[in-house]
DNA sequence: CTTGAATAGTAAGCACGCTTATTATAAGTA
DNA sequence: TACTTATAATAAGCGTGCTTACTATTCAAG
């Protein structure tokens, strides 16, 4: 009960994160790519011509990171920004010929060092993994993420 | 095959990992105590006097990351640094008054943070997903960590 | 004892997240 | 139309990780 391990779920999940992302890092080092920065350009290959503000909505991370992001994903060639004629605010983020080269090879990257995290793990289990993480997410994200709007609503008719 | 969902496994990791820190956060805000400085906080309390090159060892982060961290806890009043007479070069870590006050509080609050994370999901499920991210640890840990080592020695042997 | 390698810690500077504040533009309203 | 509010992006500066490079000290060989 007290030693079903749980009191280490988040330094676990912290190692886990940690040792994938320098496994994956490591074998996109030729290519000069992070995982933030991949995380970003899956977004982008899905829907070329995005804004920040909604890649920001999307990944969760605040504008200004992912303003950032983009500046060095700009300088690293993966994606270019162009102005939307219909409002100035905005820069629209398009994936260059690098970007859709690129793409595929990474995404095999990347379900290879799944693979190697999940060597000797059964597929039921593996499942699980996946039932038991879309959970927590979904746990740690009731009453959370949405409910800012609505705080906003709520208070703002008391106010 | 290819829905099973492990295709998700990094993006999920790192949006458990995301939310349990934001919410630990959250949660010790009032103590002004970051989960980098808990993690930390955890080993001093352990063993009381422990190195700074010991603590990056068990952290798995680097010593000037260490330092760093140190710095941080230190101005927070949570750690302090001795001089280690038999070697001039330690710095021995021990935890403040106020680190040992709240240690008790703090780590039941992790648990509060972990059980909300696994509402609805069954005793058995939360055995196996820490079994399989022990698992996920091992694969990704085998081969790198302590391999450094050996591969000093060979390469030394070498030159 | 002196020289050279190893170890403990730190400095500088970068990546990627954050908070807070600012600018430019759009959109809603008196 | 003019004023106010909301939205898109960015700037400045901090926390926590990294790499690379440095100092101080210890240890191992000779």
């Amino acid at each position: 009960m007290v030693s079903d391990g749980i009191d280490r779920l988040g330094f676990l999940i912290h190692d886990v994160q940690r040792l994938l992302r320098k496994r994956f890092e490591t074998r996109a080092s030729g290519l000069g790519l992070s995982s933030a920065q991949w995380r970003l350009m899956v977004r982008v290959a899905k829907e070329a011509g995005i804004t920040q503000a909604r890649l920001a909505e999307l990944l969760e991370i605040e504008p200004i990171s992912v303003s950032r992001l983009v500046d060095r994903m700009e300088e690293g060639g993966w994606i270019e920004r162009r102005a939307d004629a219909a409002d100035r605010r905005v820069r629209m983020i398009f994936p260059t010929e690098k970007a859709s080269a690129a793409y595929a090879d990474v995404k095999s990257l990347a379900g290879e060092v799944y693979e190697e995290s999940l060597s000797g793990v059964s597929q039921e289990d593996r499942r699980l993994l996946i039932r038991v993480l879309d959970a927590i997410v979904q746990n740690l994200t009731d009453g959370e993420a949405s409910s800012l709007e609505k705080m906003k609503s709520a208070e703002g008719a008391a106010a």
